[in-house]
DNA sequence: CTGTGTGAAGGCTTTCACAGCC
DNA sequence: GGCTGTGAAAGCCTTCACACAG
């Protein structure tokens, strides 16, 4: 019998991090159990997916009732725990790495940013919502000293490949880029892309003629 | 015949924002065509995956030759160019929002950001990058009266759902949504998602696990 | 009778293989 | 010979329909 992580189909994963946070968002309410209907709503999904993707973790559900809340919050945590435990650096902190410093969202959610790295001499050495600008020179050393394997790299498109490149060297084997364009990384690494220009390019395009 | 913008589907409009990306980054090469293989790796995708989706645009590629480098420029931005002219409004200029407005990202694309709003009094009245922040009161009104049809949502979770409602309200079609739940909208209204932390989570799960 | 678990069907995307044109 | 255009095949994911447990 194999491992449940090796066999959970991509956009099941990314539905479990929706599903955590339906219920957490239900947990309010405060109720013990919580149907596929309610939490499929809550997560902005079918009911049928959500019980398929659940039932991948084990069938724990029980009929007529629905899931209990605690075991099922519990469960989807312990999937992706290991993920949330990641330390994470950020590569570049102009405008919007500076600004997801800011934001917050990642401390919200368990993530730990260790430290920001950026070449600009006037924000080295000081801290952005108490996270340490470092120069970017000691990127290498201090992602192999710690240990990180994830990073965000908001640094700009011109410096972008040579910063992945650092990263990558230095052992990151998970990078978020926003930078606007394609990373060539070695097999082993994985990059998830996000550009928002795009995000509301394809957004606008799917707008009613009119 | 019917018209070519209602036949695409979903995925290939998304990554004719990438092959026009990926134009633009190899322009400075100055070459008059551009073969299929080139292209898609500099979108990061396959070549049969990007003659497919070119074909659906009418197939004006040359065989032996590829691509007409500025006619493949002006069909993709033909295309797309509908849901660049769009006006928008960005609503919550907290942490998140003031940091979208000052990335300039949006800009460089073709965007416009007409006006942000928010609630703050201490920032309503001053602008952030050039872009006028607003009462939250004027949104609707501004909105109504401006024609616009798109909004990046950045309240607090807590705000989002009202300040959605007004969106719609107001006559917003499509919403590119920061926080963190699920906006209830009537049909016609396209939301699309985008949350920093789960893109980061689901990053990490696929880590070897080592 | 309510609501989960699941085989089967259906739909959407990607990949393959190769015909066709320059 | 090189490279596009495209039917056919394969793969992946979602939805349906309903058996079954509480």
């Amino acid at each position: 019998m194999k491992s449940t992580k090796e066999s959970l189909p991509r956009k099941t994963v990314y539905r479990l991090s929706l599903y955590l946070r339906g219920l957490d968002r239900l947990a309010g309410a405060g109720a013990a159990t919580v149907s596929s209907e309610t939490l499929a709503e809550a997560a902005g999904v079918k009911s049928t997916q959500l019980r398929k993707d659940l039932a991948f973790l084990g069938h724990f559900g029980t009929r007529g009732l629905g899931y209990n809340t605690a075991a099922l919050r519990e469960r989807l945590l312990a999937v992706l725990r290991r993920s949330r435990l990641q330390p994470v650096v950020l590569a570049g902190a102009g405008h919007l790495g500076a600004a997801l410093l800011g934001y917050g969202g990642f401390a919200k959610e368990g993530f730990e940013i260790l430290a920001a790295f950026d070449v600009d001499p006037a924000i080295v050495g000081t801290r952005l919502n108490g996270i340490p600008v470092l120069a970017m020179e000691n990127l290498a050393p201090f992602v192999t000293a710690e240990r990180v394997r994830m990073a965000i790299l908001t640094a700009p498109a011109a410096a972008a490949q040579e910063v992945a490149d650092r990263l990558v060297v230095a052992g990151v084997k998970a990078i978020l880029n926003f930078a606007p364009l394609i990373l060539q990384t070695p097999p082993g690494v994985t990059v998830k892309n996000v550009n928002l220009a795009i995000e509301l390019e394809n957004l606008g395009y799917f707008l009613d003629a009119e």
